[in-house]
DNA sequence: CCCCGGATAGAAAGCGCTTGCTATGGTGCT
DNA sequence: AGCACCATAGCAAGCGCTTTCTATCCGGGG
């Protein structure tokens, strides 16, 4: 039926073995035999069978790239260069991988059973973007999952998550504390007292971290940390919106809104406007992350710049194999304060 | 080294045979028998060799989902929903299927070549997203490439783009003509006469639908198709910035420009404001898509709402034999136009 | 009391490919 | 000429799982 091997050799008068060796291409095959392999291959129209081919060889080339939520251009830019890295088609790279995109929508089961079906897979590499859960048993049982995925030879990158030591994975965390504090920081220096936190969900490594940044900052001009007007919430404009009419009932005096995204301070200028304050002049609203669409936005969103292309496509480099991994298996990316116009004096 | 199922076999005091029919579910097992097992497999740590199961049974729980950019939200919402339906960990479905999301960049080539990589993946269906390339030499290679997935028995449903007639593949189209057609009539309502028009890239079949509609409207009221203030470029904000920037230039007296989408309509608008230009008092601006930015840009902009969500989910549900594929194998989705704040009277 | 059939479990034959090892010619040296 | 050696090509043994066919054990009906 389906065309196998065994046709192709057959059509070219070769052995089995050596239309293998002319595919993969690491072992000598005379000229002259690759040729005529070739030209079987293309009359038959054959195509290899990868699980086949996996099962033999011991590995397979699917590289494996773990995400909150796909709809988020947070996670599909990171998604997009890992992809273009690992030599997908048309990546610069040589042999041709497929990226098996994960959406766990940041639930921890959901993690670990991606992790099982790219275990299962035999997957060359896995890349695991986002912040982690911040939960002792989910943690355990994650790094668990990562020790025999890099015992079997899968090579683990984190991206944007802090390391999970003894693992064998490398991690390239991003200095969410540091933008956190900076950003916080900005707002002071503009004079604002009150200052309004709109958080990410809680139990997750990047909303403490860009939080404790926030009362870092706090803490070091001598202020309260603010807790009464910190709300929590998912990365979405329906929190930002939400919580800043809320903010705005229980402290009608301030003057800033920190969100901990940049979806969530465009929800978030939504409801401003709607109760007719003004950005920046009554309300200062600041983000995180600068998406492409916070350039646009009317103001335009002062924020922290994080370089997700840029670190995602060295995560997807380094689970190639293609760059070395950073000394300890850690790097930190540090962000960049953009200033634009939705902050301004109080 | 690895567990296999051998391992298990003895570990439970069964055979292998009966091992499989435990994890496969799908043969009489005796309750007792399948509770030794099941305690084996656990206390191993065993994980199913997917390419040598893949292999045996002929089969693979991969399902392929290409993306022109995964990057942008447009193709991220599709890819989420079909992922959501397709059974995926955390899905509604039963058996475990793995989501490959392919991101072709837009090219045919690519687009060919992780094609080629999920039939040698065995894949169980694979969903298209976005317009086609209208080449015929690319559609022909295309076409023969899907009715041998089909012919495989890989179920292919196209979503938001045109049918590939006799190919045996599904196609979920977007109106994009009738789109088009309702918003540019909408704005000759409200008395434009001057219209810009920021087309996407050329040679797809998306951007000469929306076209299409937007000259059907013109022609209808007794207007030229104003080909002179159309112009073409990628699905990005810079694109639309530079387009308006040029329209500008090349037509100082437009009252309403109409983007190819509503990424490229932000841009747009950017480039409006720069320009001293009020939106909508001096210039109305309509993009397309209805992408979640939208409603809070400012003004909010007008565009034409197309289900993505739901549509793919649909195409998701469809690839699994979930619910049966509409008459002929073809269906239209009607997008809706959503006025806002971006346009209003010339 | 024996036979038949349903319910389980096992044996074994692949699925299509890779790869270590072996076989076979030529080549270049001595 | 004779021999050692490369360069190629083929053989054949799996890789770990699924599944068909067969074997076994029981209980019940004749």
């Amino acid at each position: 039926m389906t065309v196998t091997l065994a046709d192709v050799a057959a059509r070219a008068q070769v052995s089995p073995a050596t239309v293998s060796r002319v595919l993969n291409g690491n072992y000598p095959v005379a000229a002259a035999t690759r040729e005529r392999v070739l030209r079987a291959v293309d009359e038959l129209d054959y195509v290899l069978n990868g699980p086949a081919s996996s099962l033999a060889a011991a590995t397979s080339d699917l590289v494996g790239i773990l995400v909150n939520d796909i709809a988020d251009p947070f996670f599909g830019i990171m998604a997009g260069a890992v992809q273009s890295e690992i030599g997908g088609p048309g990546g610069r790279a040589g042999g041709e991988r497929l990226a098996v995109v994960c959406n766990t929508g940041g639930s921890p089961e959901r993690e670990l059973t991606y992790l099982t079906l790219l275990q299962r897979q035999r997957a060359a590499a896995v890349v695991i973007t986002g912040g982690a859960i911040e939960d002792a048993e989910h943690a355990a049982a994650l790094n668990a999952k990562l020790q025999r995925l890099t015992d079997a030879g899968t090579r683990v990158v984190l991206c944007g998550r802090p390391p999970a030591p003894e693992t064998g994975a490398v991690a390239l965390s991003f200095d969410n504390r540091g933008g956190g504090r900076t950003l916080t920081q900005h707002l002071l220096l503009l004079g604002h007292r009150t200052i309004g936190y709109i958080a990410g969900p809680e139990e997750r490594t990047t909303t403490r971290h860009r939080l404790e940044g926030h009362r870092d900052a706090l803490a070091a001009a001598g202020l309260p940390n603010g807790a009464e007007l910190t709300l929590h919430g998912p990365y979405d404009r329906a929190t930002g919106h939400a919580a800043a009419v809320d903010l705005l009932r229980r402290e009608p005096a301030l003057t800033a809104i920190v969100a901990a995204n940049d979806t969530v301070a465009l929800g978030a200028c939504a409801a401003l406007r709607e109760a007719g304050r003004r950005i920046p002049d009554d309300v200062s609203v600041a983000g995180f992350d600068d998406l492409p669409f916070s350039v646009d936005a009317v103001p335009a969103l002062t924020t922290v710049r994080l370089p997700l292309a840029e670190a995602a496509a060295r995560a997807g480099r380094i689970a190639m194999g293609r760059e070395k991994e950073p000394s300890g298996g850690v790097a930190t990316i540090p962000g960049e304060l953009v200033v634009r116009g939705s902050t301004g004096r109080a």
